[in-house]
DNA sequence: AATAAAGCCGAGTGAATTACTAGGAATTAG
DNA sequence: CTAATTCCTAGTAATTCACTCGGCTTTATT
């Protein structure tokens, strides 16, 4: 009942990229160097998050990453589907996915694993990128002076 | 972000043995055979279930298992927390678990892997054995007259 | 007492997944 | 031209998963 570090890492960079959005692109490799994820590794999540769409690249020198559309468009539920496949505790109840066995109408399991991805769902698909960095910039303000990674 | 079938079968099992609460031991080749799991399989998982003290067992001939507890005192968190251990999306928010990275008291994704834990555990505490039971005889009652796996 | 039904226990295993690493080709700013 | 950067493919050690296999122990029934 864990994500993969694909999840979790992506998590981060995304964030780390609102963070910069709008300074131009950002370089992956201070992002993992910032988020201590392997490069190479986070290069590998970042190829799937730009084919889906949510970040583009800019080839070249001075080049990198950056957010494809506003932080406040971009849920966590967006990126860990790209990372981690479709949300759901099972196969069975799993958005989009739903290789169901044969007792699946009738399998009272089944409904306990929809509820359970249900509040995934909505816990993941309310929260944006920008409300992340709100709530860095609020610990921030009132905090310990501690950076906010960032 | 999936269960193994660890979790998938404990719960199918568990509740194989609450609908036939009251009716002495249930041998486990039946719930097998029922739910079709893997005997053997079946077996290991139920070990972990007895120690941990949510089933009890009679052994030798006419034996078999029985819930430890009535079905509205188990909860699918129990069962879960047993078969799949702490409930949460990532280490660093698993109840009991939580090897914390040094980043965890200033990481923003951290937040949001806790929200997410909270709703997941807040389905999987609030849902009991009783409940589904409860579940499955409602839509036998008013339904089409399936069996409701059982 | 013998038998058969059941739980209990530990070891082994093939396949898949995970979290990377390695290396190089293509692109572009300076 | 060079250095920085993205893009792409392949390989890999370690771990986990979902079992299987075989044997021992306990106990109700005959």
């Amino acid at each position: 009942m864990k994500l993969s570090t694909r999840g979790e890492y992506g998590l981060r960079a995304m964030f780390d990229l609102a963070l910069r959005q709008g300074e131009g692109p950002v370089p992956l490799k201070d992002v993992a160097e910032r988020q201590e994820i392997s490069g190479h590794y986070l290069e590998q999540l970042i190829a799937g998050l730009r084919k889906a769409g949510l970040v583009k690249s800019v080839r070249g020198a001075q080049g990198g990453y950056m957010l494809a559309r506003p932080p406040n468009e971009i849920t966590v539920g967006d990126i860990v589907r790209v990372l981690e496949g479709p949300i759901g505790p099972t196969e069975c109840v799993s958005q989009e996915d739903q290789t169901a066995c044969e007792r699946s109408e009738t399998c009272i399991a089944r409904r306990v694993w929809q509820r359970v991805r249900d509040s995934i769902v909505e816990v993941m698909d309310s929260i944006t990128l920008a409300d992340m960095c709100a709530e860095a910039k609020k610990i921030e303000r009132d905090g310990s002076g501690d950076m906010y990674y960032i």
